[in-house]
DNA sequence: TCTCAACAGAAAATCATTATCATGTAGAAT
DNA sequence: ATTCTACATGATAATGATTTTCTGTTGAGA
């Protein structure tokens, strides 16, 4: 369920390559960010990544955040959940759409492994005669240690 | 692919009912949003039925569309759809969630058969032991329409 | 080391939505 | 039909997340 640090290491540095390729500058803010969002196993918010990196930089504006998640979604290297009632949420691990099954109480996000996405796009394009650039596959519910406090 | 007008007169005097079983009172304002929310087959904004309700009542309040969709919320009788770059969209027709195709040109919401989404909703449930109560299956892409216009 | 476009930080602006409150009115009681 | 009162409306202010603006700073190439 947890990806081996390796790989974040991995993934982390194919971050610091992306923003070398586009010739973005390597400031300790930015690093900051991009550590934080490839740690992070929450699916931080902007504010999650802004107190994170503070415990570095102190005088890190949140605004800085805000510009360096634009920035890699620009790039395409992080994936944004949005939500009505709350802010969003990041993955810079997995940038690609994938499937999220979110606890209404704790707030924690998990990615659960579904094959079936595919089938279903296809299914869409068919129907529909759509050209399917995205999608977003969401599950609301409470989680089994909240669904545990519950009947307490 | 669209509803006969009779289902959607069926749906306006339900959610009539609705609001007469709770004893909230029958404004012209609120009767008109009602309206505008069945009539609408293009899942409206908040912003789209306030237009839509101005051209009966001019004086018409955009609190008071707000106010109405949140009193439909509070019932259950309205789906809300929530985007992180647009306003909400709601499908007063279909309150239970139900998956959508949306049009990253166009901006148009349609509702796809799909038979799938409980399947899948059994798997997430039998592989996170969540607790599930609720989804949101959305698609983004471009329309037919859309796609010949873009050729041109 | 020097130079300068890009960046950081602070604060103001924006946008959708929610809250506030004085006035108006639906609908029950008279 | 008239009165009454709680609830609804409409105008506006407040909110909260995000974006923009502006000014001083700095990464990194010459």
């Amino acid at each position: 369920m947890k990806e081996a640090s390796e790989d974040l290491e991995t993934r982390f540095h194919k971050l610091m390559e992306k923003l070398k390729e586009h010739q973005f500058r390597f400031t300790p803010q930015r690093i900051a960010v991009l550590r934080a969002l490839v740690f992070s196993d929450i699916h931080p918010s902007v504010e999650d990544v802004f107190h994170q990196v503070r415990e570095q930089f102190p005088t890190t504006s949140i605004a800085t955040v805000y510009k360096t998640v634009a920035l890699l979604k620009d790039l395409g290297e992080i994936l944004e959940l949005g939500f009505p009632d709350m802010s969003n949420r990041y993955d810079a691990r997995k940038p690609y759409p994938h499937p999220h099954v979110i606890c209404l109480r704790c707030r924690k996000i998990i990615d659960p492994e579904l094959e079936r996405v595919p089938e279903l796009e296809r299914e869409i394009r068919h129907k529909t005669g759509f050209l399917i650039l995205s999608h977003r596959v969401d599950f609301f519910g409470i989680c089994p240690e909240c669904q545990q406090s519950e009947s307490l």
